[in-house]
RNA sequence: GUGAGCGUAGCCUAGCGGUUAAGGCGCCAGGUUGUGGCCCUGGAGAUCGUGGGUUCAAAUCCCACCGUUCACCCCA
């Protein structure tokens, strides 16, 4: 028997209604916000992510699927939807747009990683993202639609942390300070800490080792790094977020698994809740599409996976609105009431009512049943009566009143009830 | 990649050394010759994850493998 790889899952049509909730919240989300839809291919060019993710982050060293296809050209499973959607503005030009461009999308993304609780190897993320604009406004602007999709989901209990981690200019004397001061306490360090220290010295700070974090406490922050111009931003980050009265929590620690974030970082978590719980992250990328080989262009953006949005729905037991059903389900008893019956659900369907026809040529008993079993708010019955009156017999389901309706009154009948 | 728990019908669970592996949900049939839900009766459905070992005897004990879940790590 085959089953689904390892990591990823079917999603049935009974947990479809969650699925459905969340698309339908981010999509208005961003509806309201006017960024506008982007769809992007599953698989890239392996080396965009690894140029903008970068090398040194567990992404790109351990978690991407990687593969060849027939003409030896090295593509990914994509890993994120950022570097993507960077590499979609570059390639159709739209720089050549009215800056700002807002886009947004949703879909599936892979990372090779051991599954557990709220996470797996094809996870799905919406995201959005504004290219072209380094305004601190739009900063504040990409943190409220995140806070506000949270709110917009019902969702309670969530904090956003907040941090800056400076720019080319100002980062890389951080960085010095910063392996200076771990330099001292080497001898101390755990082994993963041991290769970030040379590697990609950032993710010290975010290391959940006791002994390590005793180090990172007294560790010099990024913000007392940041150049002029960062400090600039980040504050009207924070003034901005308090005039909109976004709350926020400072983080000197946080700074996201992937290279590619300058200026701000933040990320949305549900209260108390340990390192893996993150709901969605984000933040500024102002040098990322010049990496790309585009102009220097800055971008600033957010994703959240959509399965740990649902995890917490049904963690906080939020009821999510149940998915349309039938409204009529049409039984017959014989070959000639078949064949009219098959009529008649075809004429309803084109009247826009979402209709079950019977097959099976089973007893009425059974196909009660499964008129039942379909949800539908009526049983439409026609057998040999039905035929010699032209009328059919309307059956509520709910109440059990049943009536005679002319076959040419069945949609005004069924259309009448649904209100 | 590391560690721990768990693998019994489509799903949930009992059985934890001894004859035909038990129950609930679901499914099918019947209780109405043309009427569902509730109820009643009956039925189908399980190589007890796979392989090996211990034993007179293994779903039950041991080992390995596979799968799965949870945690670490990392991230959504």
């Amino acid at each position: 028997m085959y089953k689904a790889p390892r990591g990823t899952f079917d999603i049935l049509p009974e947990e479809q209604a969650y699925w459905k909730y969340v698309e339908d919240k981010a999509v208005s989300l961003c509806r309201l916000y006017s960024y506008q839809p982007l769809s992007l291919p599953i698989f890239e060019d392996a080396q965009l992510f690894t140029r903008t993710v970068g090398g040194g982050t567990d992404i790109v060293d351990k978690e991407m699927y990687v593969f060849r296809d027939k003409s030896g050209q090295e593509l990914a499973l994509r890993t994120e939807g950022t570097a993507p959607v960077c590499r979609a503005y570059l390639e159709h030009g739209l720089f050549n747009l009215a800056q700002p461009v807002k886009l947004y999308y949703m879909g599936p993304v892979f990372r090779y990683e051991r599954p557990q609780a709220g996470r797996y190897r094809q996870h799905h993320q919406f995201g959005f993202e504004a290219l072209g604009d380094a305004d601190p406004a739009l900063d504040a602007e990409v943190i409220q639609m995140a806070w506000q999709f949270f709110l917009s989901l019902q969702l309670s209990g969530l904090s956003i942390q907040l941090n800056s981690i400076g720019c080319k200019l100002c980062r890389p004397e951080y960085l010095e300070a910063l392996k200076q001061h771990y330099a001292s306490y080497a001898q101390r360090l755990c082994p993963d800490c041991e290769v970030r220290l040379s590697r990609n010295p950032l993710r010290l700070l975010d290391c959940k080792k006791p002994s390590c974090q005793e180090i990172a406490k007294t560790a010099p922050k990024p913000t007392e790094y940041l150049c002029h111009g960062c400090r600039v931003h980040f504050e009207s980050v924070q003034r901005y977020l308090a005039t909109l009265s976004i709350p926020f929590e400072l983080n000197s620690r946080l700074v996201r698994g992937l290279d590619y974030y300058t200026r701000t970082v933040f990320e949305v978590e549900p209260q108390g809740k340990g390192g893996q719980s993150s709901l969605g992250g984000g933040g500024r990328y102002d040098e990322l599409i010049e990496t790309l080989g585009g102009n220097p262009t800055p971008g600033v953006g957010f994703a959240a996976g959509l399965e740990r949005i649902i995890l917490n729905l049904k963690a906080q037991k939020r009821a999510v609105r149940a998915l349309p059903r039938p409204v009529a389900f049409i039984a017959y008893l014989g070959e000639e009431a078949k064949i009219e019956a098959m009529k008649i659900a075809s004429e309803l369907r084109q009247a826009g009512i979402p209709i079950v026809m019977a097959t099976g040529d089973k007893g009425l008993k059974w196909q009660m049943r499964q008129a039942n079993s379909s949800g539908s708010r009526y049983a439409v019955i026609l057998g040999k009566e039905e035929l010699a009156n032209r009328a059919v017999t309307v059956r509520d389901l709910g109440s059990g009143e049943q009536n005679s309706v002319p076959m040419t009154d069945i949609a005004k009948t069924l259309k009448r009830g649904r209100e």
